[in-house]
RNA sequence: GCCUGGAUGGUGGAACUGGUAGACACGCAGGACUUAAAAUCCUGUUCCCGUUAAGGGAGUGCGGGUUCGAUUCCCGCUCCAGGUACCA
């Protein structure tokens, strides 16, 4: 019998959905394993074959673990809130979540053509009601909490109201609003309960203000700074304003400090580490205030400086536009100059201000502030440069040590004052911290070190400043004015947001007529009518964002069925996190931030034992589109012929490359019959070929319908199964790498697996074994093959394993191996990558059907890899190099005797006496002359 | 600009802590089996010199260095990819 791929993994398919063989328990002796993929949005497109590339990742290695004796969590479900599903809704009036469940039947069809080892019995849907209200009850929990400083962790609201009702807000040290109110407790006891809710807004985790926003009008909602890429929506790319709103907002800043350093503590790639630093931006320096007399005693501009040791080197304050002092700050003479440049400056969109970086541009105000160490005058500007939502909105220039500070200085003709001894100043700013200051009064002929720390300690004792830590990182906008998510679970009372009963939820999404913004502009929501309490209260009607719902699916997966927690005790402290957890570096920044965050929140809170919910982190790389191209011969007039040129000979005449469907080319040698019927203007084309083919060009690009270069797996899968599709993405490249979708290399693969299957086969097609005792050198190959994929698995280095496969079964071959004893051990190994054709072997061989995912990965013996002989390769002078067969139990000299007797070794000698001989674990590999 | 990766045959890629560079696969060339095709198998395949062979030389983006020995470590560049940006 040959191999038929499609019979045999139909067959296991249906064995192991019924017999829910990799359904796990959350009790067991063994060790426990989570294996976790991002789970996929599904989109109408359905999956291509980039999309599994990382679920094959995580298979083999969920299947290896279970081989290795852990109890192994693997599960998947669906991110199926999101946009697309509502776009379609708006397009056509369907439901989003009929599309949204059509989507899923596809998506999970054609996961389970793979062979993917998936416990789907816990299979989560962020859009189910059963879920959202967890995701729901998350949000409240937020909404409950504030963030103290003291014990660097978040608390239950109720506790710091406890703590206002008894020393008011004195000794309250919490990450809040900028504008919270300093009370007794008696004045705290007086005010009214909305008074004291509209305090506690300021400190809650998840709070409402009224903030800037990035507003979106074509998709008709807010987006996260991290959705706005280049002033544009990341989805489709429409323009983005900023527009002042009443926002549900994250205070996930109040764990900035966390977020960073946690990030020591986890196995993730330094380039996504780096991203979430970068994100996070923490500056260490210094706040320090200028007394400005002009606006009374005790008025002072403060500025934020990484570089304090520069403070006698200040020209200038500048400040942004935007800064709220400005008004006041402004004489009558430049009032003019001033409004002029903050008209210019709002003029300019993002985008333009973007572009524009390079030019210098600002205003004089006509103040001046006060130094606070020499007491001379320093002016106050104002300049685009400077951004009010960092720092203070505010900052001292200094033209020696910056360089925008010095182009701001030669433009506006600043004086520029060298503040080190090391400073070469003639064309830019010094920026670094080398040599001993000078002109600079108190920390004169002091290195940086020293100069921070007495200048630190000087603002701080004339109460002119002191050191701070400044990031980067702002709070998340967790409002969406859209229909298709969570609705947030909140009414409105006096203005003042209160949470629904904890028994009303999940609070449904309601039905709407349409999926679009109401007449008068509110979101979607605002259209139900009959929603449950509708006419009591008036409700929250943006909802949330797409990030809510990933942000903890990994507990729901460790106890998906439960209706009285997200998850319960037991199930969390037995699984506690996910140890392996494989996706796109695209979500660095995004999901895998904010789920960070939720997850220190539920920590703090007492509901999950772990810090990091993601000990380790592998990046798939993207798969892109290989497009393959057809020359269609011009002809005088520059028209289109129904000639077509192979890509060898196109430059003999003149052509227009078009894109041609990448599943009727092989090895980009065109099909010509198909390419024929590819189009009907392309029934009768003529063809110029090169030795009898027609070659197609082609270039590396995205994946997409338009460029007809999408691959679907089922049809790999058709044509040459799921084993070998599994295998074939690995043998791709690293599994980190991008690389482009090829199937030239595929047909090895392929016969690699026909070739195996074929050892264990007679002449006549059955199955047949020898229970012959192996040979040692059937022993050899086998160990050889148990060391390497247990190696490679353990270093993610997949593709080198699909290698060592196809040499160890070339190896048998040449042995005419058909042993019992190899191929039972041989299904294991093997069985992680190719798991349909080793059930199907491992069956023939006489063990129970189905037994294969939790037998015993073989145990390595390296007794069977000692070699008597080894081939000693001898560099000369570390050039010429000679191989030598010697017996392994040779003593040292021995070895040496013999390498030098050797006449080969000799005649490169030439004569001259050996200086040394270089030996590397006790061999020797070079003798020097 | 800054940060992080990367660069190896015609192609995808291997070489794990410095020790025979190019494993494995594709492609290509030649051959066997076959009426023929498919399938399968065998041989060759980094480049240059050498008619063949024996043999020799060069070679992992470029230029240096450390070392008996460097794809691997160090210094300086070039190019490519991803991220990020008036962040004080």
């Amino acid at each position: 019998m040959d191999y038929h791929h499609r019979a045999i993994e139909k067959k296991w398919q249906k064995f192991w959905a019924d017999n829910q063989t990799f359904r796990v328990s959350s009790t067991s002796e063994k060790p426990k394993y989570y294996v976790l993929d991002m789970f996929p949005y599904p989109s109408g497109a359905g999956l291509h074959v980039g999309h599994p590339l990382g679920y094959i990742a995580s298979d083999i290695f969920a299947r290896y673990k279970r081989l290795k004796g852990y109890n192994v969590l693997h599960p998947m479900g669906y991110d199926s809130f999101g946009l697309p599903a509502e776009q379609y809704a708006i397009q056509t009036g369907q439901h989003p979540a009929v599309t949204t469940a059509a989507n899923i039947k596809r998506y999970r069809e054609q996961l389970d053509n793979i062979g993917f080892s998936f416990d789907w019995s816990r299979e989560v849907r962020t859009s189910e009601p059963s879920y959202y209200r967890w995701t729901q009850w998350i949000f409240m929990q937020l909404f409950s909490a504030w963030y103290n400083k003291l014990s660097d962790c978040a608390e239950p609201i109720d506790r710091l109201v406890a703590h206002f009702k008894k020393h008011g807000s004195e000794g309250v040290d919490a990450v809040c609003d900028e504008d919270v109110r300093s009370f007794t407790a008696d004045e705290w006891n007086a005010f009214a309960p909305e008074e004291q809710q509209r305090e506690l807004l300021k400190y809650r985790l998840a709070y409402l203000r009224e903030s800037t926003v990035n507003w979106c009008a074509a998709l008709g909602t807010v987006l996260a700074n991290d959705e706005v890429v280049n002033g544009v929506s990341e989805r489709g790319g429409y323009p983005v304003e900023q527009k002042k709103m009443m926002q549900w907002s994250m205070r996930i800043t109040a764990y900035a400090e966390r977020l960073l350093s946690g990030l020591e503590t986890i196995d993730w790639p330094e380039p996504l580490v780096e991203m979430q630093r970068n994100w996070i931006g923490k500056s260490v320096g210094a706040n320090v205030r200028f007394p400005v007399p002009v606006l009374g005693e005790d008025q002072a501009i403060e500025v934020f400086t990484t570089r304090v040791d520069t403070i006698y080197g200040v020209n200038a304050l500048v400040l942004a536009p935007e800064h709220e002092w400005v008004e006041q700050l402004t004489t009558e003479e430049y009032r003019a100059d001033v409004a002029n440049y903050i008209v210019q400056t709002k003029k300019k969109s993002e985008l333009d201000r973007m572009a524009d970086a390079r030019s210098v541009s600002g205003a004089f105000t006509g103040s001046h502030a006060v130094h606070p160490l020499t007491g001379d005058e320093v002016p106050i500007w104002i300049a685009d440069y400077v951004l009010a939502g960092y720092g203070t909105g505010a900052v001292m220039a200094v033209p020696s040590g910056d360089q925008r500070d010095y182009l701001f200085s030669t433009h506006f003709g600043l004086p520029i004052i060298p503040i080190s001894d090391a400073q070469q100043l003639d064309e830019q700013a010094d920026p670094t911290k080398a040599g001993r200051y000078i002109n600079s009064g108190i920390i004169n002929g002091m290195t940086y070190h020293e100069a921070v720390e007495t200048l630190i300690a000087k603002l701080s004792s004339i109460g002119a400043g002191e050191a701070t830590v400044t990031y980067r990182m702002r709070d998340a906008v967790f409002g969406r004015q859209r229909y298709w998510g969570e609705p947030v679970p909140v009414y409105f009372k006096n203005g003042l947001p209160n949470l629904i009963d904890k028994g009303d939820l999940p609070l449904l999404l309601p039905e709407v007529d349409k999926y679009l913004p109401t007449e008068t502009g509110e979101p979607p929501l605002g259209r139900a009518t009959r929603w449950k309490y509708r006419d009591e209260h008036a409700y929250e009607l943006s909802t949330m964002p797409g990030w809510a719902g990933s942000s903890w699916y990994w507990y729901r997966y460790m106890d998906a069925a439960n209706d009285a927690a997200f998850v319960s005790k037991e199930a969390v402290d037995y699984w506690r996190d996910v140890d392996l957890y494989i996706g796109g570096s695209e979500h660095a920044t995004g999901h895998l931030l904010y789920s960070r965050f939720w997850n220190k929140f539920l920590k703090d809170m007492g509901y999950v034992p772990e810090e990091e919910p993601f000990k380790k982190l592998i990046n798939q790389g993207m798969i892109q589109g290989r497009s393959n191209f057809v020359y269609r011969v011009l002809d005088g007039e520059g028209r289109g012929t129904n000639r077509f040129v192979s890509y060898g000979l196109k430059h003999g005449y003149p052509t227009i490359a078009l894109h041609v469907d990448v599943n009727i080319v092989s090895n980009d040698v065109l099909d010509l019959e198909k390419f024929r019927q590819f189009r009907p203007d392309f029934a009768d084309a003529e063809f110029i070929l090169e030795d009898g083919k027609y070659i197609c060009g082609h270039e590396v690009e995205k994946m997409s319908k338009s460029k007809y270069n999408v691959v679907n797996p089922d049809d790999i899968i058709e044509q040459y199964g799921a084993d070998t599709l599994r295998m074939y993405e690995m043998f791709l490249g690293p599994l980190e790498q991008s690389k482009p979708w090829n199937t030239n290399g595929i047909e090895g693969v392929y016969k690699f697996l026909r070739k195996f299957w074929k050892l264990f086969h007679g002449a006549d097609g059955g199955f047949a074994v020898s229970d012959d005792q192996p040979s040692k050198a059937e022993l050899k190959a086998l160990h050889k093959i148990i060391k390497k994929v247990e190696d490679d698995i353990e270093r993610f280095s997949f593709n080198t394993s699909v290698s060592s496969f196809m040499i160890c079964v070339n190896e048998l071959t040449d042995l005419k191996c058909n042993k019992r004893a190899i191929l039972q051990e041989l299904c294991a190994v093997l069985h992680p990558y190719a798991p349909h054709i080793t059930e199907e072997l491992w069956a023939l061989l006489g063990n129970t059907a189905g037994t294969l995912s939790y037998a015993t990965y073989p145990t390595f013996n390296p007794e069977y890899l000692v070699e008597d002989e080894f081939a000693y390769p001898i560099s000369v002078n570390g050039k010429t190099r000679l191989n030598l067969t010697l017996p392994l139990n040779l003593e040292q000299a021995d070895v040496e005797k013999a390498v030098l007797a050797n006449e080969d070794v000799q005649r490169y000698l030439d004569g001259k006496p050996v200086r040394k001989v270089i030996y590397v674990k006790g061999r020797i590999v070079n003798v020097v002359v």
